[in-house]
DNA sequence: ACCTGAACACCGTTCAAGT
DNA sequence: ACCTGAACACCGTTCAAGT
């Protein structure tokens, strides 16, 4: 069934901007980055590839419509508890919600996330809020905030599979160190080998409250 | 000058998996995981693509192998300072130099170093070694280790460019942020406004502190 | 104004052939 | 055993053409 040229008719769906970038997402989500392709995602949308060029100037600027897009979605809950620790966990909790919604565009987010618009700016300026009312100075409200988004993109890295060993990947860290006599890494032996298998997967919610503790140091030191 | 076909006399350098992953390694070092292409890799080593096949099953392998001897080159330095934050200190500039010095693969590293071999372990080893010498239970050593390997992660995915600012990105953010009113983002403004630029850069050093400090409080709290 | 379609310069990889 | 070379099914993108 192919579309004659010309402009569509009414009654057609005109192709905008943000039909690409909803098809976009969508075979990002569902097969990943690398089964983006102009003309897979023309097909998607009943088009002819070039009809893209017509929205976006090229395959870059579709996957930066994308992170712009994800990133968008964006918010911080104000949170009724007191205290600047909440704020930074619905922080965290917010952005971790974010990037697993998409964990194909963990990536991009990570990379380009900051550069997306209003969104960034909300959110950049919830967190330092927090952080300032903790009663940081400000280059101690800089050094906190990169270091949790620091954390966070790494989490989600982590959890895309790597690290040192998560769901996947610890059990082949552990098949391996089982193959090799206890002598040669002994705390790893030790250490690994005295968690059950749920003590060792990943938490978030411990690495982030160590994280919070470092902070917390931070108010009565120097810094 | 084409070669002829058939394996090549002695005295013409063989092809081997070492040589290709040498040749892509400065490829992608020079050029980023874009230019490394089977058959540029091909050209840069003077033979028809499919030579390559030879060695490595396809370009998968290749990246991978990429990953394996890059973080083959990871030593952590036995340190002769006392306290194991020294240590974990070395562990993490290690890892930052490790990164930095490939810093196109980053994604890769953060993401398949764990499953790279003998070097992972030994550097797993060290590490956990250092945290178990703090005085950390087993649990602890491990969020402790998965905590300070996000961290180093996300910072240099970060380095390469995004975050809330870096070098580069901190500017447009800066920028954006200096043509709104003040009104709208006044922490951002206020925090941002009161430092230099020099004050603005990231700090490795400055994110790693707070995260020991983090750690040290484990050692006081329940955990 | 908006879309199509042929064409170009690339890709990774299979398969048959050379030496 | 090791390499070449043609071929195939893809890419992103330019440029001319249709309505």
């Amino acid at each position: 069934m192919p579309r004659k040229a010309g402009r569509p008719k009414t009654g057609q769906a005109l192709l905008t901007q943000e039909r690409i970038l909803s098809a976009a997402l969508v075979l990002v989500d569902e097969h990943g980055v690398a089964a983006l392709t102009m003309r897979r995602l023309a097909a998607a949308l009943g088009v002819d590839p070039m009809a893209i060029y017509r929205h976006l100037p090229d395959k870059r600027a579709v996957l930066a419509g994308l992170v712009q897009r994800v990133f968008a979605e964006f918010r911080v809950p104000t949170v009724e508890e007191d205290g600047w620790q909440a704020q930074v966990r619905a922080f965290a909790h917010a952005y971790r919600t974010l990037v697993r919604a998409h964990p194909h565009l963990v990536f991009y987010v990570a990379t380009d996330g900051a550069s997306s618009g209003e969104a960034a700016l909300m959110a950049g300026e919830a967190l330092y809020t927090a952080l300032a009312g903790a009663g940081l100075p400000p280059q101690g409200v800089v050094r906190a905030a990169d270091l949790l988004v620091d954390f966070l993109n790494g989490f989600a890295l982590g959890d895309l599979s790597g690290r040192l060993g998560r769901p996947g990947e610890r059990h082949d860290l552990l098949a391996r160190l089982a193959e090799l006599p206890a002598s040669q890494y002994p705390t790893m032996h030790r250490v690994l080998g005295s968690l059950t298998v749920a003590e060792l997967e990943a938490s978030f919610e411990t690495e982030l409250e160590i994280l919070i503790a470092g902070i917390e140091a931070m108010l009565t030191a120097d810094c």
